[in-house]
DNA sequence: GGTGTTTGCCAACGCTTGTTGACCAACGTA
DNA sequence: TACGTTGGTCAACAAGCGTTGGCAAACACC
């Protein structure tokens, strides 16, 4: 998804203190008040630089959202402990990149955000709910389950900080939303 | 929270028609990009009608966000029950009043959105789980693990649209999410 | 019926936004 | 050393934003 090699260039510092600066702001400020000045002034170059590296803002954005994102293979854990991993795992991805926490703030209210979010759902989470049952349509609904309590976590904790969830342990989360999500994807329907 | 008794002036009419296109407005857009034109229009007059009676975008946002928001009673239904009966009147809540639409689709970027969202989770959650165990510390915890649950199932279904989350029916819904509920409310310490 | 207040529109202000093009310095190559 | 290419700054643009003050019509009250 990322470019690989391409020939090394002069610019390529700047380019990639543009798009560092960018993915600060973006997390912390959603789409709309990150202003492509504020950036530039962060990566201290002109506003200018940005739009002959990236087109646009919206250019900007699409490139500060085009990395991969994978959560690490669930193939080989016992299949009993699949919840409190994932959400191990997801904690993990959430606290050492900020990719999700702007495709949360920014997919709230932009199209293109949410889109994207869509993708990561359809690309990560659904995948993994099919292993375990049989119809495509559970799988989805199990799926969207799994989502709803993995990114509600992220959005009381990271994002709205409430005090009692930001405050918990990881262990603690672990402990009490692991089962839910093994739950989602394991039980029989109900 | 909400004025009663004023008295009656003939620009009622006019007040009322800013903050119902206020309301849908900031629902649907967040709160930088639902502008004090676009809502002036939506209402059919001037944006400078607007900052007349609101004072400004920020004193129009807070009369939108001002209003009682309240669970109904959950005193007198079984114990067993908690679960499914919260999860079913958060969905009735989430689908006839814009107002936690507004304050999810705020709170991710605005800080006086946030702050209400904290409010809202102290004054409805946080009482509910404190019924159900002896420390404050542990209510603390579960009430945050049902907001979790509870907004991002909001989240995937009603902002985000993930397909999946967005068809289910609301018995489905009601009967996957309920003993999560339930359960965080209600189950010894894990 | 005259007078003061309310309701509303209009035009404009000052500011910030994303975006553009002119211009200069540093570099690579012949 | 000369020259085309690249990296970068500067100043400005048009558009949109929240906000303001003035003015005309509608109303309320004596």
């Amino acid at each position: 998804m990322t470019e690989t090699d391409a020939p090394r260039r002069r610019s390529d510092a700047t380019r990639a203190a543009i798009l560092a600066a960018a993915r600060e702001r973006f997390a912390a400020d959603g789409y709309e008040r990150a202003t492509v000045r504020a950036i530039a002034q962060d990566a201290g170059i002109d506003p200018s630089m940005v739009m002959r590296y990236y087109g646009s803002k919206e250019g900007l954005f699409a490139a500060v959202i085009d990395v991969e994102l994978v959560l690490p293979g669930l193939a080989e854990i016992p299949v009993d402990d699949v919840g409190t991993v994932l959400v191990g795992h997801f904690l993990d991805l959430w606290e050492h990149d900020s990719v999700l926490q702007t495709l949360l703030r920014v997919g709230v209210t932009n199209e293109a955000g949410a889109e994207r979010m869509r993708g990561v759902f359809s690309g990560q989470i659904l995948p993994l709910a099919e292993r375990f049952v049989v119809t495509r349509a559970d799988a989805a609904r199990r799926a969207a389950l799994v989502a709803s309590q993995v990114l509600g976590m992220a959005l009381v904790r990271y994002v709205l900080r409430f005090g009692p969830a930001a405050q918990m342990s990881r262990a603690d989360l672990v402990a009490w939303v692991g089962p839910t999500v093994q739950r989602y994807l394991t039980a029989p329907e109900p």
